[in-house]
DNA sequence: ATCTTCTTTGCTCATATGTACATTCTCCCA
DNA sequence: TGGGAGAATGTACATATGAGCAAAGAAGAT
């Protein structure tokens, strides 16, 4: 949809057709949506947490001391990054005795990863 | 791929199969490449800047003075962010006279929030 | 040339974020 | 019941980030 659908070639939010400001409301994100979409990006916003959600995606599921030694991380720096990844439902808790082994909770963070790589490495 | 298949149960990151150490390190993402997707996965993690690509994605283009009011946002808000979006390459400005115009960059922006709603509205 | 409109840019401050260190918790085993 | 390993948490601190305000650029209009 191009804005020309609306508007003469003016500025000032005033001056478009009612018509595209409805055709815009009504695609309007709701504040709801807006947020939780920061947070879920906000996750992946931190080289940390790529470097394990990346590791347990090229291997299905770590305990959180292999997470360290793979992401070349301290134990104490993995394990809060995980809780928020646990918060914002990006990984899957399961403890086996002492261990807790951790894996990504949808197949969704596999796919932004996989398209963010892509838009990354054509520039 | 699962863990089973090269380590005992046993945590420790020494005692890895050998293999093991090989494959993740043949699939670990170069620090580059981390630190690209970390930097574009920002960009997304902010609800003015998510505000702003969602208004992009359903009016291709529009000027800052359009995206501020459709967002509700000062205008020096906005041109802040476009800056940034500007530099991270997600968005593109076409300059008409005094107007800029702004659209998104590729078709990998509006894949992300597509993809990232979906992910946002499950939960 | 000057004014006006649209946009961009410094600068600053309050808030958010990431990590380290120390402590606590959970569970297995002797 | 202790002791020890793996994991989680609290706190503190340095850095990063976002927004507002004021000023400066760019370009059409008078």
């Amino acid at each position: 949809m191009s804005k020309e659908d609306f508007t003469a070639d003016v500025c000032s939010i005033n001056e478009i057709d009612p018509e595209a400001v409805a055709f815009v409301q009504e695609r309007v994100m709701p504040a709801r949506t807006i947020e939780r979409l920061s947070r879920l990006f906000s996750a992946f916003a931190d080289p940390t947490r790529l470097r394990i959600l990346h590791a347990l995606n090229v291997i299905d599921e770590l305990c959180v001391c292999d997470l360290a030694a793979l992401s070349d991380l301290s134990v104490s720096a993995v394990s809060h990054q995980l809780r928020l990844l646990r918060d914002r439902e990006l990984v899957h808790a399961r403890r086996d005795g002492r261990m807790v082994y951790y894996s990504l909770a949808d197949e969704h963070v596999s796919q932004l990863m996989a398209i963010g790589a892509e838009h990354a490495n054509e520039r």
